[in-house]
DNA sequence: GTGGTCTAGACCACT
DNA sequence: GTGGTCTAGACCACA
């Protein structure tokens, strides 16, 4: 399987973030082995280094760890930390930048609540079922 | 006076975010002249080169005409034309992604709302005044 | 007891260490057997084969012998010849490298003097004791 | 100039380390310009990347700042930075181990008291001079 | 000129 | 098997 890269960023950010989402959705969970750099080099048709670089950034970000001779592994709370900073990333620069940009813009407001609203009574109604 | 450069983006885009900016606030008005650019070189303790390549996309916008010999000067539709791809790019693109990444983050919706209805509040007033 | 290895060297030199520690301090003596390595592969969740070439590598420097059938055993001399081994390190290339890096960073050395004087009095103390 | 490079480490880590020392040593001043990447590579013989690898390095310990197409600038708390952190590691954890290591060894304290003593003579003399 | 990224292929130490 | 490192050579965007 290649895949489709986008040009304007880095693959090894990429490939970071491919991993991240998989640790969010809880396709990878604690203590799962991360794919190893060969393996995925080959699926994604990229070089090791590539993937290599993606993984230490994955590690240094505290995401998985290292075990020698072993592989790379998902740290325990690996899911629960990338939840908090993305949340915090999200209220405490995303929303902020976003409402200003309302603000310049002169967006009408009216639209954007209904669509929220909307998101809500969708979400609600995941937890019913 | 210096600046504080973000190293992720070239500047010569930050520097042409400057200016959409000062557009969109009305802060430069059709028919003004954009600065010199060697003044804003000078002013910003940048490359002139790097300014020009800043007007040269400004132009490419239709935001800004240069005249020969004068210099670069607001066309007379930009602010309109600004406000409107602007506001195309927020609702078709940044303000779906945002509500994607609120339903990905499972980020609680209700202070998002309480923040949105409290700008519009702000708004109604300004347009009163 | 599964353990924190340290990710910077080889978890075999770490094995050799807490064993080369544990002669030194007394806690093995001169003619102890070594725990088996599946013993102390189960212990720290190491692989066996990590273990046998700790145990390999204290064999070739002479502080434990092998003997067949039976395991490993501290030698005699282990701990004379360890202290001796480390002593020469210490004063030959360790202490040199400490005051270097004193004299590099500028440290003060008040402090430094008292808690040596510090450690003197409570060695008088011991050997009292 | 080629250069004997230590075969164990890394030769990144290694020229990290030569950059920390001139700045240390004020060799390299805040606001200086690192030499770039492919001099460095050129005069060292080693790959360009390899170099760069040490680059990034300092630029995430904060020690140097990139500027978009010029080049890796000292930043002007560097020193201070460095010294801060070295003192902080050598009085915090180097200097506790090598008290740990005389007890441990047994080591004779009255030498190292005099080598001490003697280092600290040799410091206030320059200090006067 | 600068740094950033990638490839292709290699060697190493560790488990 | 694993990751870590390096080489040699290339292309890109940026100033």
């Amino acid at each position: 399987m290649s895949f489709q890269w986008n040009d304007k960023q880095p693959i090894y950010l990429q490939l970071k973030e491919l991993v991240k989402n998989r640790i969010l959705t809880g396709d990878l969970q604690a203590g799962d082995a991360l794919p190893s750099v060969r393996q995925v080099a080959a699926e994604y048709q990229v070089n090791p280094i590539t993937v290599s670089k993606a993984w230490q950034a994955l590690a240094e970000e505290n995401l998985v760890e290292k075990k020698r001779g072993l592989g790379m592994f998902v740290m325990p709370q690996a899911r629960r930390l990338l939840e908090q900073r993305e949340k915090n990333l999200f209220l405490e620069v995303e929303w902020p930048q976003t409402l200003q940009r309302i603000q310049n813009l002169g967006v009408e407001i009216e639209p954007l609540l209904d669509s929220l609203q909307a998101l809500r009574q969708n979400t609600d109604l995941d937890k019913e079922s």
